[in-house]
RNA sequence: CGGGACGUGGCGCAGUUUGGUAGCGCGCAGCGUUCGGGACGCUGAGGUCGCGGGUUCAAAUCCCGCCGUCCCGACCA
């Protein structure tokens, strides 16, 4: 395989990673996708550090149906503004005409908020605090896989709440559950930031989001937060009594994390040999090879598979070191090669020279560092390098985005940053949304977010001169 | 839904202009030589040429209709 440049053909390259790699594939249904093993270990690593994190901060996991009445929808078209979502309608089921049609849930807010109204009566119920793992459908025109399918897994977080104050601090906490899982687990650097009014998600007052740099100077917006207010509760006449004997609309806030951060994974640390995966997600962390060259093979495999029970043993960071035997029917040079292509952050060669001298070679896949270690202290350092793999790869993506990062004061400057392959461009924002679309019209970029609290740049509107209310950070995104 | 390309073994393609026995590379199977950075030789399996109709002695090739896929826009996590 011809590994393009990053700046030239990304996309193609990530694609085809993606598929060499056997993480996924298209379906025969358009527009969906086929996760394969590895992918979902992927996948399955980056859900489990997320639903540690969703669970420890008070939230139970519940599931609510995919399959909801489509009455339900009009309510809350009527309620709340720019809520118009196109549906799968579901008419028949089983060899069966169902006897109201069904629609698939485009969010889950309806079916969720027309439950908690029954769920809800007393400020003593609040707050709700819960989180389901399911799929979700929507109909996606151009999909790639994991960025953008017609059908994804997600997890999505609903909560009520008693106060504004409470809500808003629980959409910035889970906000900050994303960027720990997003830096602290899959390496990958990101930006809190708020969404502005044309960015935001229909029915909320307020959307925070996190926001990743790839390495082809796009951003990707990785999860999102959302503050909604009483908008919710309004459509579904949730209320509850409060401490002051008066009937209230409780406070509300979602929150959503889907496959999308397997991709983001892929492009944020992806070289031209192919994937680079940070340990706490590789579904294999150590790879050993045996070269079998010539005589004496069986010695070598023998003790090829001794230092496989042996690694195996190890522990790194509370879980058995997942190592695997590499005992294909190929050359070394073809496993080096594919090894590397599936992302595999340290592989162990032992070949006959080895053997006689009572060695092993030890190779990082993030920076492909070669080093002799002595059979006896393999095992031992092991937990050391994926470690430092582990925030070499963080380290290597944040240095990457500070490098790709442009203050910029004029249209010009702003023009010249994307055109010039793109990353972050800040610079100062008046707020009025005809500055934002006229900024997208002649460059496609888009506001990706402002600072969490609004910020004077202390500088004029980067595209109208007028003086700037807010700082902006501008990208293409996928 | 607008603009553009393309449908030929599992994958990638040539062949279509000018109709005449369906080919190449990779992959796959067997055997042998190899094995420290994507090996090589020999043998072999695998295709109603997207679907339907028409023209013709003869259609992958020409004509008509349909279906599907991909790329660029709009939409989106």
């Amino acid at each position: 395989m011809a590994l393009p440049s990053f700046s030239e053909d990304f996309p193609a390259w990530y694609q085809e990673v993606v598929r060499q790699a056997d993480l996924a594939e298209n379906s025969l249904a358009r527009g969906t996708m086929v996760i394969k093993p590895d992918g979902f270990a992927i996948w399955e690593a980056i859900q489990a550090a997320m639903d540690r994190r969703i669970k420890a901060t008070g939230h139970r996991n519940v599931y609510f149906p995919m399959f909801i009445p489509a009455r339900l929808l009009e309510k809350e078209k009527e309620h709340v503004e720019g809520f118009a979502p196109e549906v799968a309608v579901v008419t028949h089921a089983g060899g069966e005409e169902l006897g109201e049609p069904l629609v698939v849930r485009p969010t889950s807010e309806t079916i969720i908020w027309d439950t908690y109204s029954r769920w809800v009566q007393s400020y003593r119920d609040l707050p709700l605090l819960y989180n389901q793992w399911c799929n979700i459908v929507r109909w996606e025109l151009r999909p790639r896989l994991f960025l953008r399918t017609t059908e994804f897994l997600w997890q999505e977080g609903h909560t009520a709440h008693e106060t504004q104050e409470e809500a808003w601090a629980e959409t910035k906490q889970m906000l900050d559950v994303y960027r720990q899982v997003s830096e602290d687990v899959m390496a990958m650097p990101v930006h809190m930031g708020r969404k502005t009014a044309a960015e935001r998600f229909p029915g909320a007052v307020e959307t925070l989001t996190i926001e990743a740099l790839m390495r082809d100077g796009k951003a990707l917006q990785s999860g999102t937060s959302h503050y909604l207010g009483e908008n919710f509760a309004r459509a579904y006449g949730v209320t509850f009594l409060g401490r002051d004997g008066e009937e209230h609309f409780p406070h509300a806030t979602s929150w959503g994390s889907t496959t999308r951060l397997v991709g983001g994974l892929i492009m944020a640390h992806g070289d031209q040999k192919g994937l680079r995966l940070p340990p706490l997600v590789a579904p294999t962390q150590v790879a050993l090879v045996p070269i079998l060259g010539g005589d004496g093979g069986d010695d070598v495999f023998r003790s090829v598979a001794e230092l496989r029970d042996e690694v195996s043993g190890l522990v790194w960071r509370g879980e058995p070191v997942r190592v695997l035997l590499d005992d294909r029917e190929e050359r070394p040079g073809f496993k080096f090669a594919d090894l590397e292509l599936r992302g595999i952050p340290l592989r162990v060669d032992v070949g006959r020279r080895d053997l006689d001298r009572q060695v092993v070679t030890i190779v990082r896949r993030d920076d492909g560092s070669k080093q002799e270690l002595g059979r006896g202290e393999v095992g031992g350092r092991i937990p050391a390098l994926l470690d430092l793999i582990q925030s070499s790869l963080f380290d290597e993506a944040l240095a990457f985005r500070t490098e790709h990062t442009s203050q910029v004061s004029t249209f010009d400057e702003l023009r010249e940053v994307i055109a010039a392959g793109g990353g972050f461009a800040v610079g100062a924002w008046c707020g009025d949304p005809a500055c934002e679309a006229t900024v997208k019209a002649e460059t496609k970029a888009t506001i990706r977010f402002l600072p969490l609290e609004p910020e004077d740049p202390g500088a004029p509107c980067v595209v109208c001169g007028r003086p700037g209310v807010d700082r902006a950070t501008w990208a293409i995104a996928y």
